[in-house]
DNA sequence: GTCTATAAAAAGATAGAC
DNA sequence: GTCTATCTTTTTATAGAC
């Protein structure tokens, strides 16, 4: 392929590979991965479903995006979050921003841990261990964030919170009760309250 | 049908149909619903394909099979516990059988919890509901423990405990890591030894 | 780059002989 | 009740005109 960059064709062309990682990563969450036809991506993205191939030469690679769709949204999330001067209140935020996305927890769960368990049951070593690390992505960000609070095991406090923040979301939504985010979370709120500073 | 109960014919029927029952519980554990065949699951009762469909009239109702024999494991399960005297052991003898469960956690998740996620992504209210009361059964069931321990919400107290396990389940499956269920199943029994009796 | 029509494969379900 | 062969539908993927 050559050169693109800046043309009109480019441009458009991006913006609709773009329209298809995000309906992939919006339909791929409410329907799952093996349940979603790449013409209900297709749909959604408003694109011919022959033309997404030109974009994505398989299923996977549109299932792919997604996952590093969610990867983006997570990056944002903790990105902004990191503004915050104070570690405890960065993952505050964070509780906060899941407690805030309960209505959609308990409709079809955590976009990345429903995302995760479904593609696990392959066994081929490849969209699986993807979608490992993108879990592994929020892990280290909130064992940092323990870190900085001066907290032994940092690693195991991160595997309590995010552990705690997936069953709370599978609960919710297996329940289809947005009150399990609500009461979950202010637990979890409570619990980093009564942390030890460094 | 006639009254074939005691006739080898229907001891035979109902043993195969329950060859079916464990063998959907198994594959689809492994492989998730949607990824799993009817020949999948045929293959690993070793009934010929098309003889299925005498005993399960669709897939759905093979799946619906696989739910219930997950939920009569897990009765067969707390029914032992009951045994013991105190609660707290109980709740500590139900952790212990979730840890070492750890290797199957690890490969593909729990059994339960990936399948309510799987079926949640449906809108029909079939399956999903069905699902949902295997886990309401746990909870339910952790809910009486803490409540006989006297504890102030048992409600509360089983969510958490609950969806710790099942983030704890999910976390090891997308690491790949049993170590993720011992490691937490540590902290939980801890946590319960803290606890203050009645 | 875009889009329609269609090929190819997979899987659920059924018919009907035994 | 058992089993084979096959029908039907769905979905992925491609061919080829524009």
């Amino acid at each position: 392929m050559t050169d693109l960059k800046g043309s009109a064709r480019a441009r458009t062309a991006d913006a609709k590979r773009q329209r298809l990682m995000r309906a992939a990563a919006e339909v791929v969450h409410r329907q799952g991965a093996e349940r979603t036809t790449i013409a209900d991506i297709a749909r959604v993205a408003e694109v011919p479903v022959g033309n997404v191939y030109y974009y994505f030469k398989t299923k996977d690679e549109l299932v792919a995006a997604a996952l590093s769709e969610h990867a983006r949204q997570l990056e944002l999330l903790t990105g902004s979050l990191d503004e915050l001067a104070d570690p405890r209140e960065r993952l505050k935020g964070l509780i906060k921003a899941w407690v805030s996305q309960r209505d959609l927890a308990a409709r079809y769960g955590c976009p990345t841990g429903t995302l995760a368990a479904e593609l696990d049951k392959r066994d081929d070593g490849g969209l699986d261990v993807e979608a490992g690390r993108v879990i592994r992505l929020l892990l280290t960000w909130v064992e940092r964030q323990f870190s900085e609070l001066g907290q032994p095991e940092p690693d195991g406090l991160a595997l309590t919170l995010v552990g705690a923040y997936q069953g709370m979301s599978l609960l919710a939504n297996a329940l289809r009760d947005p009150a399990v985010m609500e009461r979950e979370g202010a637990r979890l709120l409570a619990w980093l309250d009564s942390l030890d500073a460094a």
